[in-house]
RNA sequence: GGGGUCGUAGCUCAAUUGGUUAGAGCAUCGGACUGUCGAUCCGAAGGUUGAGGGUUCGAGUCCCUUCGGCCUCGCCA
């Protein structure tokens, strides 16, 4: 075949007069009966290519049987373009290559939708057929980007001293955590192996046996319902560290993060990154991943309106509840219809039986802002300018309150506050706001099962001044968990580990994991850190939503080359998939299906 | 498991209260054309309206069942 000395993005003006032969598929085709243009297509750019019935008449009769997407060798001359014949959407657009001779690699079938207009076609149709959606720029630079993304994490650690080392695929199930994916073992009849949720107790076990600093960038499974950002098999940047404290971590986090900002965006991240703790940010945003691109903190009015004539307030707060809401500057923008179905609907997604409202506005007679909407006359004036302040609302603004027990107020109100913050427009999209939460309570109480859960992993360790709640208080307790959230995304999270066996059995205690259970469990681990473990800790970042945040993406599957469905299923394999009698009686198991 | 939304030509979409033979743009195929770059012009072909059932004189449209995509709640230590 005919070998390519360039690609189709690399021609300038300067390599005019150069013989040189492009490699590629056939983007696009012109026939004018007398000359014919073909752009040329590959991961790099485009190229046009001129065929003249004059100087090659049989190498023009030759092209104008190409079709779009054939596979074709051409070699000619570059030529700069004549005056006004430039194109200046591609960066070859200045020169052209008149063909001297043509071979076709391969023809190709009409592809099921035009490579140009794939972003206007469904999703189902564009995974069915990914080797062609993948044919397109800006899926291309996703996976270039993905690339570079990992490069740069390999180099950083690399030259940091970590070694890069893999754990198994096929692991011991655990109950804990999400549902695991199951692999049925052969040898071992009746028994199964997991898929691993994240290498967690592979890369203590690594610290225990002295490796020091270990990363891997892993791929993960949970059996779980994927989500826009979420699949069911992703990828972690897996790291955990010896002999070091939380500052140790995320200082080392933060460059990394740091570093790849820089190498990806050319963007300089101010370090250190900013700290909040997990209980500023649940008051204050609602959530432990706060979007810090724009203020409109939510505000605790419940000691402003405890003594009101609006029984919902009155009626919440009695129960031991709380009012609790926001101030979206320029809100008072939406109608009534739209406060009352579109944002009332949108909070009762996520449980709020209501919401409340007020819009800020000026009395005309008195010349002072004050609070208008129908439930305005339940409050008294001085009521009204107790919560104008609270918020620091203005005019024009709109007030937005849920009555409800404390967390469901926070869960309706940070997607709220999100919402409000996009569709106002309050901040710069391209901003990057990074902050890390610290502080997290070890433990939470779970009322359905009576018990304490762990927060972050039952393997976290507890502050050292709080070590002794472990006794007497065990809800009090701060654990040395870190999350890293960048735009109300969280991008990694991670802790410094227990390592003394007496405080991991005690946890496992209070999590009412009895020692039989732990034993079965993690009895390979607990072993382990009863030879001479190392303090250490650790961290794992989430690849595809970095990736996602770096390219600008709402759409995980934007940035897995071979992604699954909301089902799990891959549209272009068709996996999963009914297997042979003979490989289930191999492995001793029998279907059967139930409801 | 729940809620929402979508499914009509290869693709993106349209089709009045249920009413004649389901249309358009792009793509495809054929022809024309001296520089285009979303080429242009002329012509042709292309449909199990996701599938199954029902109501009706008549269903893309209404009802039931079902399959699939997406968003979401639950779930995701």
């Amino acid at each position: 075949m005919l070998k390519r000395t360039h690609s189709c993005g690399q021609l300038r003006l300067e390599d005019d007069g150069k013989k040189v032969t492009l490699n590629g598929w056939v983007h696009s085709y012109r026939d004018h009966g007398n000359l014919v243009f073909i752009d040329l297509r590959d991961r790099d750019g485009i190229t046009q290519l001129v065929f003249d019935p004059q100087s090659q008449p049989d190498v023009h009769k030759q092209s104008r049987g190409l079709r779009c997407e054939w596979v074709i060798a051409a070699s000619g001359a570059v030529r700069p373009r004549g005056e006004g014949l430039e194109n200046p959407k591609i960066d070859t657009g200045k020169i052209e290559i008149l063909i001297e001779k043509i071979e076709i690699l391969n023809t190709a079938e009409t592809p099921a939708f035009e490579i140009d207009g794939a972003d206007k076609v469904s999703e189902e149709l564009r995974l069915k057929h990914r080797y062609l959606d993948m044919r397109r720029p800006e899926m291309q630079n996703r996976l270039k980007i993905r690339h570079k993304v990992t490069k740069i994490v390999r180099d950083f650690f690399d030259s940091a001293d970590f070694w890069e080392i893999e754990t198994p695929f096929l692991g011991k199930s655990t109950p804990e955590g999400a549902r695991d994916f199951l692999v049925p073992s052969r040898l071992c009849v009746g028994e199964f192996y997991a898929l691993p949720q994240s290498p967690q107790l592979f890369k203590q076990v690594l610290m225990v046996g002295g490796v020091d600093k270990y990363f891997q960038i892993v791929r993960c499974f949970r059996d779980e319902d994927p989500r826009a950002d979420r699949q069911a098999e992703f990828t972690q940047i897996d790291v955990e560290m010896s002999f070091v404290d939380m500052d140790d971590v995320i200082d080392v986090h933060q460059r990394m993060v740091a570093a790849v900002w820089e190498g990806i965006l050319g963007k300089k991240v101010s370090l250190p990154m900013r700290r909040m703790s997990y209980k500023e940010a649940v008051d204050d945003y609602g959530v432990d991943r706060p979007d810090l691109r724009f203020d409109m903190k939510l505000k605790n009015i419940s000691d402003l309106v405890g003594d009101c004539q609006f029984k919902v307030f009155t009626g919440t707060i009695e129960k031991g509840g709380i009012v609790k809401g926001l101030c979206a500057p320029g809100g008072a923008k939406y109608s009534r219809g739209d406060i009352e179905k579109a944002l009332t609907n949108f909070a009762a997604d996520y449980d709020a039986k209501g919401l409340a409202w007020f819009k800020v506005a000026k009395n005309e007679e008195s010349g002072q802002v004050t609070l208008a909407s129908s439930i305005a006359k339940f409050f008294s004036d001085e009521q009204k300018q107790q919560i104008i302040e609270r918020f620091s609302a203005n005019e024009g603004d709109l007030i937005l309150m849920v009555a409800d027990t404390e967390a469901v107020a926070n869960k309706a109100l940070a997607p709220l506050r999100v919402k409000l913050g996009k569709d106002l427009e309050l901040y710069d999209e391209d901003a990057h706001e990074f902050v890390w939460i610290v502080d997290f309570p070890l433990f939470e109480w779970d009322e359905k099962a009576q018990r304490y859960d762990s927060l972050h992993h039952p393997f976290t360790a507890p502050v050292p001044e709080d070590v002794e709640k472990l006794e007497t208080d065990p809800g009090n307790i701060c654990s040395q968990a870190y999350d890293i959230v960048v735009n109300g995304s969280e991008i990694g999270g991670g802790s410094i580990r227990i390592h003394q066996p007496q405080m991991q059995a005690k946890v496992f205690d209070l999590l009412n994991i009895s020692k039989q259970q732990a034993q079965d469990r993690f009895g390979f681990f607990l072993k382990a850190l009863n030879y001479g473990a190392p303090p250490h800790g650790g961290i794992a970042f989430g690849l595809d939503r970095l990736v996602m945040i770096l390219t600008g993406t709402d759409n995980i599957r934007d940035v897995i080359a071979f992604p699954k469905t909301q089902k799990g299923q891959c549209l272009l394999t068709d996996a999963p998939s009914p297997v042979e009698q003979a490989q289930l009686d191999e492995l001793n198991l029998r279907t059967q299906t139930h409801h």
